[in-house]
Order: structure tokens, then sequence, then C-alpha cells
DNA sequence: GTCCACATGTAACTGGTTACATGATTGG
DNA sequence: CCAATCATGTAACCAGTTACATGTGGAC
């Protein structure tokens, strides 16, 4: 139950319409929640129903044309009420490693390719990151809000540097490992 | 579509019954691929009817009785398959770092404290790893199969070892915030 | 013989994904 | 007027979760 209060903090952030929210879940809050227009839609519908947004202005039948939100005081309480709820750490699951795993016994043939693709990907991400950084964070005394916003960026350049590291050791055991091993 | 191939992986490390594989995926494989007895029975009777798996001995009608399986060749080529093929990394996603977002906007009351209870979680994690890696991974040359499993298992400890410091550096920048900030 | 742990399953639900449909506005 | 783009949606599906059901065998 996450994605009504990912999208109700944006909203908070800033009144939008459901595809200016899109369009925020492939930046920013999609760096660490990501969603697709027609979950955004359908998540707005809900949170209409249960009273916790509102519509803007509003006028007209809708489709095809711009519909704005905003948080009523309901939906501010049921955030905080989240955000304040202790949560378990959901189980990890990663595809790759379980692909390593996979290759130790089927052999890792393609495997390597794909290491190596998987690292431009995490060094190209980890760039944008640092840029953001860069840009929005200069040294110095921040305000409480910047500093919590940070914060979070530095996770994701942190995961992003663990990500480069580990795929860059992988690799160079692979340059030592025997030409393939398929295990038959 | 990862967990058949989770499954095809483990039957093939060591054919097992639904319980046994239950069992695994609490350790070993759960680490980065967990499944709940539900769905590995489901997924068994699927991977079954496609001639993936076979039921070994397998006499007398079933509830109750242990029931093991074998990976039959397609299976083993479907994993092949599978492992072999580029995959893009899914769209990362996080409660913690979406409620510390929020309560840049709501207040930080609460969120405290459940990073302190998430830093010693994963203090926990990483102190198992490492018990894993002294156990089962010595130094000195090891055979291509335990070095594809160490390097799975080094993604955990760093991954664990990240968030461990991630968050006692959360915690600091917490400890100079002013008392609490609810943006209202 | 009853209770409990072992073992295998069914059913209903929820959230995320993929494919497609439809209206409005604008530039050529 | 036609195509492209902006904008909002519907529908079907799939994987993971939660709750519950049922049978077996051994301990007491």
């Amino acid at each position: 139950m996450s994605l009504p209060h990912a999208i109700l903090t944006a909203l908070l952030e800033k009144p939008s319409s459901g595809l200016e929210l899109t369009r925020r879940f492939d930046r920013s809050i999609g760096y660490f929640w990501s969603a697709t227009h027609q979950q955004i839609y359908r998540e707005l519908g809900r949170l209409e129903t249960e009273g916790h947004i509102r519509a803007l202005p509003a006028e007209q039948p809708t489709r095809g044309q711009k519909k704005s939100y905003e948080v009523l005081p309901a939906g501010r309480e049921e955030l905080a009420r989240w955000t304040a709820a202790p949560q378990d750490p959901k189980p990890y699951r990663d595809t790759l490693l379980l692909r390593l795993r996979a290759s130790a016994v089927v052999g890792t043939e393609g495997i390597e390719a794909d290491l190596r693709r998987h690292l431009a990907l995490h060094q190209r991400q980890l760039t944008e990151y640092q840029e953001i950084e860069k840009r929005d964070f200069p040294p110095g005394p921040a305000d409480p809000q910047d500093r919590l916003q940070h914060l979070v960026l530095r996770a994701g350049i942190d995961l992003e540097t663990f990500w480069t590291q580990w795929l860059t050791h992988a690799l160079t055991e692979f340059a030592g490992l025997p030409d393939d091993r398929p295990t038959e």
C-alpha cells in the first residue's frame, strides 16, 4: 500500500494532473517508487472517492481534458499516519543474482555480456544522481527539508556506487574463470 | 517470470519436495529470491505440466505424502536459455526512502525510531552473511562454482554494508534536525 | 484415541504490467 | 481536414500475499 502515499506526497509538494504526476514518477519520485500512468489514474480515482484528494477547478466532461488534484486534510493525515507507522523491509528480490547462481549450475554462457551492460546502466544512473546533487545541494548549511531530500538522494548515489563496484568486481572474477563451465 | 527459474536452479542443486524447497527459500536462495510455500506448490504444478520437472518415485494419493521432484532435460534447457538472455534491471522501489521524502512534507514524527529498527535488522543480516562467508568460503583458491556462489554472497554483504552505513548516516542527520518539522 | 507437527494444497485478493481505446488540441 | 501529440482512461492478465483447508504419521 505505498503507491497512494507516493501520490499524496507528490501532490502535497505540488498539485498536479495525472500526466504531470506520471512525468514526475519518471524522474524524482520515480527514482525510488516507479509507476505507470495507468496505475496513477486508477489510484487517483480511488483517492478521490475516499475523500483524500479532490479535483481542482473541474468543469466539463473529462476525457482529454486536463484535471488537476489537490490533497485534502484527510489525505494529509493519512499520509502522516502511514509515514510514522513502522514497516518491515520487504524481502529482497534480484534476478541478476539469481541468474548468477543459476549460471553456476547450467553454465555462464551469455551472462558476462549482460553484467557489462548492467554496469554501464548503473554508471549512467550514478552520474545522473551526482549531477542532481551538484545542481540541487550545494555545500554549506541547508534547511531541514533540503537535508531530508539530500539524504534520500545520497541513498541513491550510494546504492549505484555499490552496484558499479560489485559489477566491476564480478567482471574481474569472470576474467579469471575457465572458458565455460556447464556442469553436465 | 523468475520464480520458476529459481525453483529449477534449486532442484538442479538438489532434488527436493515442496516443503524442502520452502525451507531453502527461507535461507540461501531466499536471500535474493524469496517465496512462500503456496507460490512454490503452485509453480511446481505448472512446471510439471509443462514437462520441465517430474515427480520422483511417486506412488499413492498425494495429500500429506511427501513428493520429490527432479529437473528434466527440457527444464535444464529452459533455465540455461533464461540465464543467458539479457534482462533489464527492474525499477527500484523502497518504502523507507519514500517515507523519508514524505516526512519532509508532513513531519518526521515516528520515523527516526523505525530507522533505528531497520539499522538493527540490517546489522543482524550483515552478521549472518559474514558468518556464512567465514564458514563456507575459506581464503585460498576455489573452483569456479564456489567462486560464483561467493560472488553472490559478496553482493549480499556489500548491500547490507551499504544499508547499515547509510542508516547510520541518516540517524546522525536526524540528531542535528530541529525537534519536529510539520510543514503546515 | 487425540493432539500436534509435517506436508500439500485451494481460494480470494491486491498491486503491477501490458495492450488497447478515446477525446481534445495544435501544426501543417 | 489530417496527423501527431497531449491527456485520460478500460480491460485482461500475472505474480505475490493472506487466509484457510485437508490429509498423514508419530508421541503421548
